[in-house]
Order: structure tokens, then sequence, then C-alpha cells
DNA sequence: ATTAGAAATTAACGCGCGAAAAGAAATTTC
DNA sequence: GAAATTTCTTTTCGCGCGTTAATTTCTAAT
């Protein structure tokens, strides 16, 4: 029983039998091994806890097994659900994912990207902010490391974009909403960051269009990620100013709409399909708290798993193409339309 | 205008006019070299965009100036917003923090310890899953690296101890409930994970017992983290049931207390202290959806500011000290009454 | 001007691994 | 069983930097 320590891939492929260069190319890839040797390192895996030095493996690699993503704000649940998602499937793709998240801040992104292209990243998953992004600089990072773009599109930056399709999300909710009762307004922020958001409006007016209705919309004041409040304090001027054009509201996103309900509970207005209710409320995403809100939230749901799966799928194929791609690709996942009580 | 990129230490320090070890000892400490030296590099800094290459930096060096954050659930409002705060300050301090969040898994807690383990960090933050942490690898992790722990305690365990103090919140939410009405029950999981959620139930009874009243522990079911969703069907079959020794409801946290809202309003039960309400309900926290939920929220709210700059105060102390310390400390902050419409 | 002390330079080594090339050994194929 | 192929070993080089020790240069005082 040789208690001794192992201490480099040297001392490791010693005592499991075999060459460094073939140890090493394990690590790289358990694969490349035949099934013997590879049982061999894995024996002496168990026996002897060793693992490569990252410090030392990434320095000489040309291309690392690293994976960044990032996110405009990790403190918004639906963005930390989805990253957990996108996480969760590039570690099963043998990657080492690592979160980032500039919190709403343009010049934090930027670093971000920085200190992302110093890690020579594989490739990296990029939800940027919006229209606050620094786009040459994005511009740039993309054209060093292999990017695929997901749920906020810049137009002709990065490989690829996979996203939602916002036009799915506001017909089926304007749908639902004119064929159970009165064609909605739409709820908004006055200057959204996100482009979704001007995509949604978009699709409000075309579907109102469309249905043959007058559309109205309601944008109110507000900078920032605090949505809810924002949400909050524009509902509560709508709905004390009164003479309503409708009884129906279509909020840009949860958010808004959680703020929307708080404002709308304290001032004794009810919100729901129930014959006691004055207005009705749907929104879009489904955010993890909309069916906590009160009433719960009828909104139009992302397919979570579709866009991770489908970023991360695409970023591998990127990866094992060498970064090379003959056209940017968009896909866009459909919206499911989910009942609750608001409406 | 020689246009040539710049690869390596080496040649950036030839631009700088300087010696290789001078500028490495700059990146190392900016302070550590002289003034005009300073100028000279950073001039060269902005004209050459040179960074380092961190996995070369990192390789031989003793000590990095990594900083692992670890969160027991990023997509839980409440560690996003304090591992924002953290991750802030750390970087003011001139380090590298990265964030991990096991999701709630035990064995993904150990993975990324392991993980951390080989990046050689300066130092940990690590707020533990609690009951369900495997304790002696968190034993064995806080012998190689300088930990501090936040949050959750684990007695005897790590450097320091840095979070709130459970009798404080207790404290304050029983005396105001009883104070301004009848004594409250207590809601809470049967078999929670978090060590606070006991020190809070242990809390409650010696607050009762000191104001002579009789207390009261509502025990529901539940598994995981969904703790909304746990806190919805427990008080559905609460409410329904009837028969409430009292009608005040302290819950152990907000993201119970966000699912026995949903579930008073669903049964149309009014929460609130106007005349016309049947229950009124309080809680611990101050999540960051407390102010949204109908009613809002009365709560014990964390001094996350203070919290957040002691666990990094704590940390840079104890790598400044070479990781030594002479005993483990712990630091509770009190609890911060914030009245809303609950109660 | 002299001089001690601080700061920068030179030179050299090593870290732990990736990568590549050439040859030996094992495995598969017919 | 020999040939073809795959897999492994040996050898060697280099990555970009940290680190150290011995000098040299600079700075700030006497």
């Amino acid at each position: 029983m040789t208690e001794h320590r192992i201490k480099n891939m040297e001392e490791f492929a010693a005592v499991s039998g075999l060459s460094r260069p073939t140890v090493s190319k394990y690590f790289n890839d358990p694969a490349s091994v035949r099934a013997s040797t590879r049982q061999k390192i894995e024996n002496a895996l168990e026996k002897f806890e060793y693992q490569p030095n990252i410090y030392a493996m990434n320095q000489n690699r040309k291309l690392t097994k690293n994976v960044g993503i990032v996110v405009p704000h990790l403190a918004d649940p639906f963005f930390a659900e989805i990253a957990r998602t996108i996480e969760a499937r590039c570690i099963e793709a043998g990657y080492r994912p690592t979160m980032f998240s500039s919190y709403g801040d343009p010049d934090q992104e930027t670093e971000i990207l920085n200190l992302l292209r110093s890690m020579k990243p594989a490739g990296v998953l990029l939800a940027p902010l919006g229209r606050l992004s620094d786009r040459s600089e994005i511009e740039k990072f993309c054209r060093d490391v292999p990017t695929v773009l997901f749920d906020s599109n810049l137009e002709g930056i990065g490989a690829a974009f996979v996203g939602s399709d916002n036009f799915s999300f506001v017909n089926q909710t304007v749908e639902y909403l004119t064929r159970t009762g009165e064609a909605p307004l739409f709820f908004e922020m006055k200057t959204p960051a996100n482009p979704n958001a001007n995509k949604r409006r978009q699709a409000y007016l075309d579907v109102m269009q469309r249905l043959g209705h007058e559309p109205h919309v309601v944008k109110i004041e507000g900078e920032g990620w605090a949505f809810e409040e924002i949400g909050k304090r524009g509902a509560m001027q709508f709905l004390t100013r009164g003479n309503w054009p409708t009884n129906a509201i279509l909020c840009s996103n949860d958010r808004l709409a959680i703020g929307f309900l708080a404002a709308a509970y304290e001032l004794g207005i009810r919100v729901g399909r129930t014959p006691d209710c004055v207005l009705r409320l749907a929104s879009n995403d489904d955010h993890p708290f909309s069916r906590f809100t009160c009433p719960s939230l009828t909104t139009a749901a992302h397919d979570y798993d579709s866009v991770s799966s489908a970023s991360v799928e695409k970023l591998l194929q990127l990866i094992e193409s060498g970064g090379k791609y003959s056209s940017r690709s968009e896909q866009l996942f459909e919206a499911r339309l989910v009942l609750r009580n608001s409406s």
C-alpha cells in the first residue's frame, strides 16, 4: 500500500502501467483508447484519485472543452432556469460550462466576452442584453469564438440563433383572449431592452389587424430590469386612470404581469375568468412564478427544453465543424398556451 | 504603426520597454511596481491590448486569484441575489469569482468541490445544501482550501460562518404578530434540508414559550426545492381542513409563504390585516418576489449587503493570513422586519 | 557626491501538459 | 498464418508563464 499522492500525469501513467501520451489521450477522449486500456486507467483512477491539472491541460490545447454560457440577468428565474438546463446539456456532452451574467450592464457584458476570449472556449452560448448590447463588441467576439445566440436575436451576429417564435406566442394568447371574450390591449414597457418585446408588439399589431380589431398599446415608463416593479407602477396608473378600451390585457412578459396583478390586487380589482372579475389578463414566457400569482397566470410558455437542447446541439455542431458555417441559421420554437386562472 | 498582435508576455514586455519578470510582477499585483513603471505598462496596455494567458498564469502559481462561489440553487432568486452581491464584492477586491450551483443535488455539490479543488482557488465562499450535504466531503475540502460558509451553517466546518440570526428573524415576526393580534402557528416543511429551518422552528418554540403562548407547528409533506409548490399543496390541505388554532401564520420562509398565498387566493380565503381578512401571514427572508405577492408579504429581511460584505471580508482576511486561523468564527446579522399587507 | 535601499534586468529552470513523429506491439482481417 | 491496421510507447519539443538568484540600475536620502 504505497500511499503516494500522484502529482502529475507521468506518475499516474506509471501506476496504471501505461505511457503518459496514452493517458493523455484518454483524458482528452476516453473513447479514443482501447477498452482494455480504458479499464486499466479507470481502475487506477479509483485507487489513486488523480485529476489532470486543468491549467496545464488548457494551456497548450488549441481548443479547450470549455463552454461559456452568458445571460443578461441570472437573478431573473427565467434565465436562471434556462441557464441551468443548458448547463446540464453541456455537461452531458462532455464539456465544462461556465456561467456568466452581465446583470443588465452592457459594460459587464463586454468584460465577460473579453474574459471568455482569454479562456479559449470551444464555444459560447450567448443571450445578449439586446438593445443595450455593444453590437460591435459582440460582433468582434463572434468572429473569434464560435458563438450561438439564444433568447435574444441580434440580426446577423453569431453563427446561429435559437429562440422562441414571438409571433406564435402572441398569436395564441390574442387568439384565445379574443375567442373567449374581448380582444386584448397590449401592455408593455415604453423602451424595452429585449428585442423580443418589439417582435411581440409587432405580432400583436399584426394579429389584431388580421382579426379585424382595433389595437391598443399601453406603454409604461421604466428602465432597468426591475420589471415587476415597473409593471406594478405602470398598472397602478393604468388601473386608476380607468376608461379602459377593453377588459382583456396582454402583457408583453410575465414579469410585467406579476407587477400588474399585484397592482390590481391592491386596488381591489378582480382579475380572472370568473363572472365577478372585471379584467382578464394573459402574458408571455411561463415564468417559474407564474403559476403562483394571484390569480395564476395564463401565459404562452417557452419550450425551455427544446430551446436549450437546440442551442447546445447547434453549438456542438459548430464546434465539430471547426467553427466554420456556411450560413447563419435561425431556429424558432412555437409557444405552448398554458391556461390558468387569470383569463 | 506596427500592427503586430502581441502573443505573449515576452513580446508585451518588449513593446512596453521592460523585462518580462517586471511585467509579470505588475499583473500579479499592480502596486508592486514603481509608479513610473506602472504607467509604462498601462500605456502599452492601451495601445496593444494584451492579456496574460490565464492558464499559463495559474499553472505555476501557488495561489491563484480565483474565488469560488457555491450556492445550493441559483434558480432561487434569493441565492441568485446574494451570489450576485458577493460576486461584485470579490471583483472589487481584485479576485476572479466563478459561480457554481449544485441545484439541490449533493452529488453535484461534491463534484463542484472537486472541480474547485483542481482550480487551486485562493478561497471559496460556500453556501452548502445543508442536511443533504456530504459532510465529510465538505470537511475534507475545507482542509485543502480556505473556505467561508455562508447562509447555511455546518457546525465546525470551514474557517468561518457568516449568516443571519434566525432567532432574530422569528423573534421579530412572532412578536409583531402577537402584539397586533393572535399568536401565530408555525408553517414549515416536515423535513427541511436547510439548517436555518430547524433553527427557526426552535426559535419559534422558544419565543412562544417566553410569551406564554401555546405553540402550534404545522409540518407539511414535500421534498426538493420546489418550495412554492410544496407550500401551496400543504396550504391547500391545511386551509380546507379548517379548525385552525389561530388566525396568524408564520411561514418558515417566503417561498412557502408564496405558495400559501396562492392556495388561499384560490380558495377565496382573504389574507391580510384588513377587517375582511380571516388570516394573517408573515414569513422570513424578504425574497425578491415577496413585495409582489397578493397581498404583499410581511417578512423578516436578511441584511443581504452585510452578509455578503462580511463573507467576502472574512474570506479575504483568511486568504491574507495564508489560510490559517486560530479559531472558527461565526458572525450573525439581525433581521429587519418589513411590514407589508399580509399581516 | 556618496551611499544604502529599492526596483528592474538577466539568465535560467521548471511546471504539467499537448502534440507530433517514428517505431514497436497488439489486434483484426482474409 | 501473414499482412494490414489499429493502438500504444518512446522520444522530444514547446507552450506561456512563475519563480528564483545574482547583477545592475535607479532613487532618495545623508
